[in-house]
DNA sequence: GTCTATAATTCGATAGAC
DNA sequence: GTCTATCGAATTATAGAC
């Protein structure tokens, strides 16, 4: 009898991984256009056509290399005054521990599929732990748009227009400023 | 005797002008990388080697495209109480009349000399604004630095990734939300 | 000033040997 | 599973005729 679940990881599991990890560096460090699957393919220290077999084309290859999961916290559980405070302490974390959310921006610009991916993202997972204390749905999708654009320009400016003033603020002086931002967006009212 | 300040517009000008405006366009809808100088040139109703002609290169041309002032108004004669809605109102006009902000923003992400443009554009163009009210330097700089977060990151939301809850937003809601996060950033102290 | 022709690269993708 | 060889297409840029 041949194993019909195979818990015997194959041997070209490391190739996938080493792949995937290439491809985040080069698609984060230059965009979708010029980060080619040459370029990848040496960094992973294999043969171009391996990609090609594995993900099927360079498209393939960035949805398998953008999958990301935003692990926000369970915002139920942290006290409703802290909620601005919290949110930009996580995605600063998020952001500098996985160099994901870097390549999906930087590909965001110019790429239609990943634009789609991000609007996924910050649509779906921040909509998602927005409604969790939310009310009536527009409002709450409107909540979470303010959001994503105050976060997203943040991280547009602090990690790939690398604008001055911004990217020398410490962690704690962007959360000072930006969390009550955030805290408005989710709790409070216009005007 | 010849002219040596000739008022003649030369007959190339209007071919001049008819490239920048097509490169401007291809450059905002598609970025710096696929926005290449043959469609430009077709867009224009010319010969591509005219476009490397009159500006050299396509880097050349991308700098003579995404030339651009912001037109900030003298905020020394906005009330004190009005900064953040008068200017969320003004880029939201700037960004809506003019393509080539958003050029710059698809270009930004990942080509070099366009992320200097634009860290060029917000540190001194808006820098120079805040400056003109406010006390030492470096909080100058640093408030400056997260009006141009907050601004970027609602272009990027509303014009690049077109997040549906932002696209839908009218403008005026969009100043009523977002202009009192500017004035914070402007006349405010974090936390 | 305008265009034709083409050089010189580079890329994604494919075919097939081993 | 891995690699060699290569195709076909597209790009920027140049040389030079008219």
């Amino acid at each position: 009898m041949t194993d019909t679940a195979p818990a015997r990881p194959r041997r070209s599991d490391a190739t996938r991984a080493a792949i995937l990890r290439a491809a985040r560096e080069r698609f984060a460090a230059d965009g979708y256009e010029r980060a080619t699957i040459r370029a990848i393919a040496a960094d992973a220290r294999i043969d171009p056509s391996m990609v090609m077999r594995y993900y099927g084309s360079k498209e393939g290859l960035f949805a398998a290399a953008a999958e990301f999961d935003l692990r926000l916290p369970d915002l139920t559980r942290v006290p409703s005054g802290q909620l601005g405070e919290t949110l930009v302490r996580h995605f600063l974390d998020r952001w500098e521990g996985d160099e994901t959310l870097a390549a999906l921006l930087r590909a965001a610009s110019t790429n239609p599929g990943a634009a789609d991916r991000m609007r996924g993202i910050f649509a779906d997972q921040l909509g998602a732990a927005v409604a969790t204390f939310g009310t009536d749905p527009e409002t709450t999708a409107r909540r979470a748009g303010l959001v994503a654009a105050q976060i997203l320009g943040l991280a547009l400016t602090r990690y790939i227009v690398r604008l001055p003033p911004i990217v020398a603020m410490p962690p704690a002086e962007v959360v000072g400023w930006v969390g009550p931002t955030i805290q408005r967006y989710l709790t409070g009212s216009p005007d």
